[in-house]
DNA sequence: TACCTATATGACAACGATTACCTCCCTATG
DNA sequence: CATAGGGAGGTAATCGTTGTCATATAGGTA
């Protein structure tokens, strides 16, 4: 109901200017030491908050930065978008947050609204939208997961070619040649990625991939369930299976876990909840969101506070998490193929 | 690096004034058509963009609401945020996050940090914070999951004590007598009445609570990890647990598979991720987030276009979805304590 | 013709903080 | 003693938009 205090009720309660009180909130040095404490001993009293959209209008800059995910629900994003909340909170900093659920219009129309909004940062999650226009903005941007279309920029992300390397690798060790891939549409660079490292470790161990074992249009767990019977009713089903992300994991393994079927070695790029609990627990990459979303927080931040661009890409190093699921071994007697 | 076009620009280049194309802008209904076409044209030549920022200060709001819940990266959270920035973008709002991680200081500055920012509206998942301090305030406010402390407000929840009633009683039908209740700390309202709830139905069936079955200060996975290995080292172990909270379930689910006692009824209360593909499967309540965030995001737009608060408690139905661990029946030939 | 009304438009203040620029006044130095 | 220098503080413009009030023009009525 009461009306919110202003600068100039703070300056007439104190007898000075608007200025002055500005200038004590602001820290500014040219203050005597008496005013100061007059002055900062009345806002409290009079409980004095500044009005943050007045100082944005004048600065130009909002205190608040924007942050773009594919999809805020998933585990893998939610951690993430926590990691930055809590840092960017512990600066006072507010954070917007924008799904695209994978949808380019989303993606470029979130992006404009914050740039509109004159937001002080973004972090964002590029998927194929064209980000060429903010070539010619100073605003501080860090890509997250995976590099932007059109424009050199600061990326921070694992390195999922060489991820995928290693989860294929550790299969093959284990003696697996019939090894199935799924994944997401590759349209969707991270997704191409694990599969260009899918198939290199192939080749450089020599082993045919057969195509019947790959799979590149899982976009979900839903989507995903059905496909592993499908591969387990082939003439030749494959021992183990590589899956490319989180969500196609789960739908996997409920499959698997339906059909009786958990005598098949399976490695998950993504770690997600309950993973270690099931029977055999899932083997998977330790790439956990909040490093990345340290990572991209600490460096937006940085760059918020006048620091360069790091143009480039940063890569969160991988390491295999063995549970059981990726260690089973290839039956034996099977010749390689 | 070219400087947004502002209202002025546009007017000059159409030989107009500011106002008339902030009417246009506005759709306010006294322009002429003929005005009103080249003006938008020229809106849309030049690229012409509102300035939200100013906006908001001149009206005293911000386009933007306010979500405080009191962790992101909780499963359960996670999907509540996903629906209301889902539906908020439908509408061209912005969402502001918060994670509170429970404790109150956080609550607290959040939303006075809101309050500051003259967001449109909140969306409120409160913990014990004192909200007596919105009342004298006319800024939307739905609060979540539970009801905040000091004040009448609008509340979206689920029957907490019902819904733990079912589940009880559901263990009960199964025979068993022994029960255990894992929860959170009975200062968290959401814990106490879901404990009520036990309570009731247990005394409901005339069965004696034993005091070493009751467990209230498991806040996490970690801590009620070692929680069911105690309870199974009673000389008298418990033939069934009812666990309040999903991240208990999950610190007790990857307990009992660990020590191969999933011979054990279990009942979660929250649902969570895999809970469907574990052998056995977990009975759980359901109780989707995403009900709980579409209905709150629904009566806040409701509000902020001016409806008036329903006062009071709009409770979202519960089901339970039998999925096994919750049907396991009690051992027979043990007597009735 | 004088008067009234409705419509289209513009001039100007206001929102609350920041900031460029100016004015005191006190001290120090030649 | 005059003046330069610097600290402390004030005045007013500004950010881009919206709201209030005034004005001009056209058409209708007495």
């Amino acid at each position: 109901m009461s009306k919110p205090v202003r600068l100039i009720d703070v300056a007439q309660a104190t007898n000075t200017s608007i200025k002055t009180v500005s200038r004590v909130l602001n820290g500014h040095p040219r203050v005597s030491d008496e005013t100061r404490t007059r002055v900062q001993e009345k806002m409290t009293e009079l409980g004095y908050q500044v009005d943050v959209v007045a100082r944005s209008l004048r600065t130009g800059v909002d205190n608040v930065i924007g942050l773009v995910v594919p999809k805020i629900g998933d585990p893998f994003f939610a951690e993430l978008v926590e990691e930055v909340e809590e840092e960017a909170n512990r600066r006072g900093i507010g954070v917007i947050v924008g799904s695209t659920h994978w949808e380019l219009d989303r993606e470029v129309d979130l992006v404009q609204g914050f740039k509109q909004r004159r937001v002080a940062g973004m972090i964002i999650t590029p998927q194929d939208a064209d980000y060429s226009f903010v070539k010619d903005s100073s605003m501080p941007i860090v890509f997250v997961d995976r590099a932007p279309r059109n424009v050199k920029g600061e990326v921070i992300r694992v390195d999922d070619k060489k991820g995928a390397e290693l989860a294929t690798n550790h299969l093959i060790k284990h003696g697996h040649t019939k090894i199935a891939f799924i994944g997401d549409k590759l349209r969707i660079k991270t997704s191409k990625l694990r599969f260009d490292g899918f198939k290199s470790a192939m080749a450089a161990a020599k082993i045919a991939i057969n195509d019947d074992y790959i799979i590149n249009n899982a976009e979900n767990a839903e989507l995903a369930e059905p496909v592993f019977e499908e591969l387990m009713k082939l003439d030749n089903p494959p021992t183990a299976i590589f899956c490319a992300k989180s969500e196609i994991s789960i739908g996997i393994v409920r499959a698997m876990h339906r059909i009786n079927r958990t005598d098949i070695a399976f490695f998950s790029f993504d770690d997600f909840t309950m993973a270690d609990s099931l029977q055999p627990a899932v083997t998977i990459l330790d790439h956990s969101p909040r490093v990345l979303g340290r990572a991209a927080i600490k460096r937006l931040l940085e760059r918020m506070d006048g620091g360069a661009p790091r143009v480039g890409e940063t890569n969160i190093p991988l390491k295999i998490i063995e549970r059981g699921s990726g260690e089973i071994k290839a039956p034996s007697g099977k010749a390689r193929k």
